[in-house]
DNA sequence: TATCGTCATTGATACAGATCAAGCGCGCGA
DNA sequence: TCGCGCGCTTGATCTGTATCAATGACGATA
């Protein structure tokens, strides 16, 4: 429900950032004009819902600036995020009608969004495109059943280690990875939020970032900004098997 | 590991009592015959690991009978199953070079295969079965996410009735819906299993589901065997919506 | 029939994380 | 500059589930 020809939105694929991995990387086929016929930008403000759950989808699209969150509630309020969605993740169900699910605005959100219709007709005539989106949801599956183990079987201390872990790592993939030495972030989310995500409440989120804090495990500059002095000891602490992580 | 032969295995897919969902419902189309060539059988005991995470994927296929459970565990022991894998459900990651998750048969299973490669280039000659594997992965990323709600926000009571429930409910699609009346089924998993799908120890499992029976909402022949004399309140236990459920 | 192994139940106790309740710090609008 | 609200922290206490430890029920095997 915002302005959609904001003056600093972006105009096409040149100015899209994200296009070296979502689905407008095929731009650059000979699809590139139907595509752009089908495009358009959108923002949100941070608080906003992007889709209500049930409500008729018109479009499916990329994040392309900020965070956005997946969730499913209760009818007594009990929350869980079931989905992160960071710049270059895809939003939408091709071949399905309605949303599953509440889609929000966690910061301030730049989508890239294509009308579903068209854009599905595309997919149809257009195979690669079907192969990618089968191969996005393929990684979201992932993701999601990491997330199970993360919230099935881990401590809260686990579940915090975990999740500044996946944002790191996605912050450093973004901007082409400067492997070694202290990654700095900004956390997205509230305590709030974050608690939503791991399944816990937010005292106990506040107390165990501190508590990873004072054991030097994460620095904190303010209530938001971290620093990680070293990432294999906190993927250590998310007791993920320390394989080095990355696979093919 | 198991005879690949054996007389009781189906022949083709006019045996196969699951083709009306999963990807050999498509074997009426003139690609039955390549289909053919690349489709085998083969059964495995309960206990027996169908495929082990890290491998290489020689095949993918549809569980035909029994129940398998996609499973992920840390290096000290803890462990999430991340699927249940029902008749009808398929497996593997048509792209993908290795498998993600262990696969172990719960009971006996017969499994639908086909090698791997020549369904890989079928699917890319045949769009219509691209388009039906990204569907039945979209249907896998529904519950998926709907069992992160489950393990992170809901009891344990609210726990072993969601997973009652989700059988019951698959049991009787499977078996052609006779809609009212009493649902009785066998559970297929040990209270162990049942403890890593949820989150919790088989010891609150089986306190969990002995006081469902003790307060009549679920009844007890022998251990395994459960008639649910309501289904609406079980699934009220479950802390579902109670909108009747189904959508589309 | 005795024995063993697996699966399940039941009880006593411990503890991680929830809940309830203040209070702090900082940005923002008046 | 003052208050006000929101996000966050911190403390005290409670509780649901884990943990530890027996015991029971049943099927398989000899």
């Amino acid at each position: 429900m915002q302005n959609m020809t904001a003056p600093d939105l972006p105009r096409n694929c040149d100015d899209c950032p994200i296009r070296h991995r979502a689905v407008c990387a095929r731009c650059e086929t000979d699809e590139l004009a139907r595509l752009e016929e089908i495009k358009y930008y959108r923002s949100y403000e941070a608080g906003q819902t992007i889709v209500w759950s049930g409500d008729r989808m018109e479009f499916v699209g990329s994040v392309v600036k900020g965070v956005a969150s997946l969730t499913q509630a209760m009818e007594d309020g009990r929350t869980q995020m079931v989905g992160l969605l960071l710049p270059s993740d895809f939003v939408g169900r091709p071949g399905r009608e309605t949303a599953a699910y509440d889609v929000v605005a966690t910061t301030g959100v730049v989508m890239c969004c294509f009308r579903k219709k068209p854009f599905e007709d595309m997919m149809l005539r257009t195979p690669h495109i079907a192969q990618r989106l089968l191969e996005m949801t393929l990684d979201e599956l992932d993701a999601a059943r990491e997330w199970m183990l993360v919230l099935g079987r881990k401590t809260a201390r686990e579940k915090i280690a975990s999740l500044l872990s996946i944002i790191a790592r996605r912050d450093v993939t973004l901007n082409l990875g400067k492997a070694a030495g202290p990654m700095e972030f900004d956390l997205p989310l509230t305590r709030e939020a974050m608690a939503d995500y791991l399944g816990l409440t937010l005292e106990t989120v506040s107390r165990q970032i501190n508590a990873l804090k004072r054991d030097g495990v994460i620095d904190l500059t303010g209530k938001r900004h971290v620093t990680v002095p070293d990432f294999d000891r906190l993927a250590e602490e998310a007791g993920d098997d320390s394989d080095g992580g990355m696979l093919s």
